[in-house]
RNA sequence: GCCCAGGUAGCUCAGUUGGUAGAGCAGCGGACUGAAAAUCCGCGUGUCGGUGGUUCGAUUCCGCCCCUGGGCA
C-alpha cells in the first residue's frame, strides 16, 4: 500500500496519446511525483526514441524510474514492482501524490493487483531454455512441458514460445508449476480501493497522425545517433532495449539494406500495431474503476489537468 | 497514331482450360503474472478498368472504349 500516502493516480494510454503531458500538469498541480510505468523508458539509452520526458520537463517536477537501467542489465516487470516499492519508502518523496504514468499494461497489473512470488530463475537455467527454444522450436518445448505440465500447456499456445519456456523454467527451478505460482497472488503496491486511475482513449487516425509527426521528430532530434550508440554496446538482440520499436528499422537503415525513409515507414507501423495491442489491452483488462478519458476526436489536441 | 505488356482486396501480386476469386503486407478483433515497445491467436465480397457481344452462365472468350508503363513513329 501507500503507506499512509497521498493518493495516488494512474494513468495509462497508448503510445502518443499524450500521457506524459498529462501526468506533468496532474504531478504539478498537486505537488506529486511523476513516476514512470513503461517498460522502455526505464533504460539509460534511446532518450529520444522511446519518448522520454525532455530534462526541461524533469526538471519542473519530480520524475522517478526513468532511465535509471543500464540497457545490459536484465530488467523485468518483478524488477520494476521492486523498484516501486523502494520508492515507496523514499524518504524523499514521502507524503508526496505518485502519478504513474506509462503504457506497460503489466505493469498497471501488477501495481494494483500484485506479482505472484515466484523464484528468481538463475541465469544459466533461463538461457539454457532459451537456447532450447531456438533449436527445438516452441512446439517442441511445449510437447516436453505438456510431458511435464500438462496443465500449464493447456494454458499456453504451442507456438508461444516466451511462455513455454517461462513456464519451464519456473518449473525446473522450483518443482512447481507456474499455474500453482499464479494462483497465489501478490500484495499490491498501490491500494485498489483509493487509486485514482485514468485510461487514455485517442481517436485512432488522431493518435496514427501523432504517432507519424513524434517519429519525424525523434529522427529530427537524433534517434539515428541513439541507435548507433546502443549498437556499439554490442547487446544481444534479444534484450529488451533492443526491441523498442524504431532500433531495428534505424539498424537496417544503418546498414544499408532500407532507406531512412523506408524506416521511417516501417517504425511508424510498428509503433501503430504497439498502440493498437495497447488499446486493447487497456480496453479488455481494465474494469470499470478506470476513467475512459477520450482524446483527439474532435480535433481536440490536449487533455486538461487532473485535480 | 501504331505495336506490346498490364489494369483483380487499402498496397504488391497470384488465379480462374467459362460456373462470380486468394496469398503476403496493411488494417481490424482477441489473449496476456518477472523479455510485455515482448510473445501469441483469430478475421479476406472485392462493381476482377468500363461497355457491348457470344453463352444457360463472362472476372475469364471476342469487339470497342478508358487508364498506366514500355517501344516505334
Amino acid at each position: 500500500m501507500t503507506g499512509g500516502a497521498a493518493q495516488a493516480v494512474l494513468i495509462a494510454g497508448p503510445t502518443a496519446s499524450g500521457k506524459s503531458a498529462l501526468a506533468l500538469r496532474t504531478a504539478e498541480a498537486r505537488g506529486g511525483v511523476v513516476v514512470n510505468a513503461d517498460s522502455m523508458q526505464v533504460y539509460s539509452v534511446l532518450d529520444v526514441l522511446t519518448a522520454r520526458p525532455s530534462a526541461d520537463e524533469m526538471r519542473r517536477v519530480p520524475h522517478r524510474l526513468y532511465g535509471h537501467v543500464d540497457p545490459a542489465e536484465p530488467y523485468s516487470t518483478g524488477a520494476w514492482l521492486a523498484d516501486v516499492g523502494r520508492l515507496l519508502s523514499d524518504p524523499g518523496i514521502a507524503g508526496k501524490p505518485l502519478v504513474f504514468v506509462g503504457g506497460t499494461g503489466l505493469y498497471f497489473r501488477a501495481l494494483l493487483g500484485g506479482l505472484s512470488a515466484m523464484p528468481d530463475i538463475p541465469d544459466t537455467v533461463r538461457q539454457r531454455w532459451r537456447y532450447r527454444l531456438t533449436e527445438e522450436g516452441a512446439s517442441g518445448l511445449h510437447r516436453m512441458l505438456r510431458r511435464q505440465d500438462p496443465d500449464a500447456a493447456m494454458a499456453i499456445k504451442p507456438a508461444d514460445g516466451q511462455r513455454i519456456v517461462r513456464a519451464l523454467e519456473v518449473l525446473e527451478v522450483s518443482g512447481r508449476s507456474i499455474l500453482d505460482w499464479q494462483a497465489e497472488r501478490g500484495a499490491p503496491l498501490v491500494d485498489p480501493a483509493t487509486a485514482k486511475r485514468i485510461i487514455i482513449e485517442p481517436d485512432r487516425a488522431w493518435l496514427a497522425r501523432r504517432i507519424e509527426a513524434r517519429f519525424d521528430a525523434m529522427l529530427a532530434n537524433g534517434a539515428v545517433g541513439e541507435v548507433r550508440a546502443l549498437l556499439a554496446r554490442g547487446l544481444a538482440p534479444a534484450m529488451p532495449a533492443m526491441k523498442a520499436i524504431g532500433v531495428g528499422q534505424l539498424r537496417r537503415a544503418i546498414a544499408g539494406e532500407i532507406s531512412l525513409d523506408e524506416a521511417a515507414t516501417l517504425a511508424k507501423t510498428a509503433s501503430r500495431q504497439y498502440a493498437k495491442r495497447q488499446m486493447t489491452w487497456f480496453r479488455t483488462q481494465c474494469g470499470n474503476e478506470w476513467t475512459r478519458m477520450a482524446a483527439g476526436a474532435n480535433g481536440e489536441t490536449e487533455h486538461g489537468t487532473l485535480t
